[in-house]
DNA sequence: GCCCCCTCTACAAGCGTTTGCCGAAACTCC
DNA sequence: GGAGTTTCGGCAAACGCTTGTAGAGGGGGC
């Protein structure tokens, strides 16, 4: 069960530690005289030596190790963009640790704790909230914090995200351009800074346009498909004439909200238009095949990693921004 | 960016570290007098001292970390597996550190190399396949090593797995009952043993109803979409007259084989049943909703999270193998 | 009043590496 | 052949923590 050390090599070898070291260090390799260099490296094999990252982490202060926070593996949101992000690092032969919020406060500040404490050499949050802004900040000073997918409006944190209010604006740019004139929207929580841009650009692109937005007081806690659902109960029931197209503020709710308008005997597309936001995998096999505005979420996984590198090789970051696409399917039709 | 140490929490109280160590650590604090320890606590706090894990991890030789081998994250079948674990795992204050192989054997040698480099306190691996059993039983003498949802066939190493066979005899049962006589499996790779457990009860349950099983000669290489569609073309190529039903071996080729059926006219369920496995996410949303036998994927998480659990505390611990379950919806229906 | 015991804290070694420094040997050059 | 340079490898400190050991001081029992 334990494992051989330097010590070991070099005791093989009849050389000190250090030359070990040295030998076993692509780096310093040409500091020790080849065949002393191949005598360790035949030892080391023959007995199994693996280096001790974690008393190399000590000695150097790295650990090859970033944190990742999502707040719900659950979501099949989050995975491409955990998937993105280990792609690149694999170059860098760096490993993400992962934690969940729960979109919890509380939870994501002891994670942050705990993520310190290990010495990651960076943080990826892909579970920021507004809330969150102090302790992301603080967690900064102590090690590189890379904001991802959610934005952290006006920070100084480097950040790796997408057009939300494009996104949005495209939606309604979409239901209008069909004929669209009453449309509504089902928010996700507006401390997630994605919905609240959404929000506040559909807002403005109805004016704009002159659509009539329909308002759904409530939004949601967490942005499901029974939260979809629930809202889509709820504005059918307020409003005598329901709207003639909905947008859901990701594809999730957009399910839910399926649901809904079909037990209430409501057709999609034909009685109402209905767009998502994200283009999960599998929104082109449901039925009707969903409308969407596509996130990138595996880029944004793949930028933040890389990001990550460029932070680590002291490299000057800028931010990324990445855009979204208009993809239309059966679930939106002319009025 | 450098953070305080123990040294500098001692220094400020004016004792010495160990003291300090002692006061801040709950099973030994009983050892120093509430004062110093009142006093100690005080300290760190105003400092903000945060424990030096690496440092810990190097003097206890546990990092109260554990590697998840992935075979693809980017695949919707693992992430609720890897949810379960770490929700598992968070009441021990462990962080699972994850790495993909995309089913390369290479790359698998490799990263548990990494993570026995990284000196996890125990493996868990997603993704066993035949050929890889030498290196995890190789890795199993350094660190505790689990299997999960791909099992590793006559191995001693702790499993969490599933009863491949029965669902399989599950979806055999169903197509049987429903008066099928002429169906075909469409096979995922069989050097994993699901696939091959699936392939072999499937088999055996046709023979042994009375159902004749079409060959689908070749198998998939990675059982995605695109395969799911490219065997259902070859099947439907080769025979004048197609099976009345088809039992894919994922829901993945499931959605491969409805477009593919799609495209050749034949429509699902009418013309052709389809049943597939693991209801993944959203399975019920697609049309028809897919019949599909119930993977437990978070369950097999949480188990495998607790069974490293049980082992790092030492216990005796014996293998999980959850049930599947049929799940009946619309794309199966009486002959 | 002496001894013993108990409580509390200090000391130091050790976990496995890396790395600056220094010395020994070998080589170069005239 | 001697001075200077290079090459190679050993030594030891340091990274931050835990823990066994030991010692100082105080209290209690007789």
């Amino acid at each position: 069960m334990s494992m051989p050390t330097l010590d070991d090599v070099a005791r093989e070898v009849g050389v000190h530690p250090s030359t070990v070291s040295r030998a076993l260090n692509p780096n310093r390799a040409q500091l020790v005289n080849p065949e002393t260099r191949k005598a360790v490296e035949e030892a080391a094999r023959r007995l199994g030596y693996r280096p001790h990252m974690v008393a190399r982490g000590l000695q150097s202060g790295r650990t090859a190790t970033i944190g990742v926070v999502a707040a719900d593996l659950g979501n099949p949101f989050v995975t491409p963009i955990i998937h993105g992000i280990t792609a690149s690092l694999e170059i860098g032969e760096i490993m993400p640790v992962i934690a969940e919020t729960q979109d919890e406060h509380e939870r994501f500040s002891r994670i942050l704790d705990h993520m310190l404490s290990r010495r990651v050499d960076a943080v990826i949050s892909l579970a920021t909230r507004a809330g969150d802004r102090r302790i992301l900040e603080d967690a900064a000073r102590i090690a590189p914090v890379v904001i991802a997918a959610r934005p952290l409006p006006e920070s100084d944190l480097p950040q790796v995200v997408h057009d939300d209010g494009g996104g949005a604006t495209m939606a309604a740019e979409h239901l209008h351009q069909l004929g669209h004139r009453r449309v509504a929207q089902l928010r996700g929580p507006l401390d997630v800074a994605n919905f609240s841009h959404r929000a506040e650009a559909f807002t403005a692109a109805c004016a704009r346009l002159g659509m009539t937005e329909i308002e759904v007081p409530e939004m949601a806690a967490v942005p499901t498909i029974a939260e979809g659902r629930r809202l889509t109960e709820a504005l059918l029931g307020r409003e005598k004439e329901p709207p003639t197209a909905i947008f859901a503020h990701n594809d999730l709710m957009a399910m839910g909200t399926l649901a809904a308008l079909r037990e209430a005997g409501l057709r999609v597309p034909d009685d109402v238009s209905l767009i998502g936001y994200n283009d999960l995998p599998m929104m082109d096999l449901v039925t009707p095949a969903l409308t969407t505005i596509r996130y990138p979420s595996r880029e944004i996984g793949l930028a933040a990693g890389e990001l990550v590198i460029e932070i680590l090789a002291g490299e000057e970051v800028k931010n990324v921004c990445l855009q979204p696409a208009l993809v239309v399917r059966d679930s939106t039709r002319p009025i």
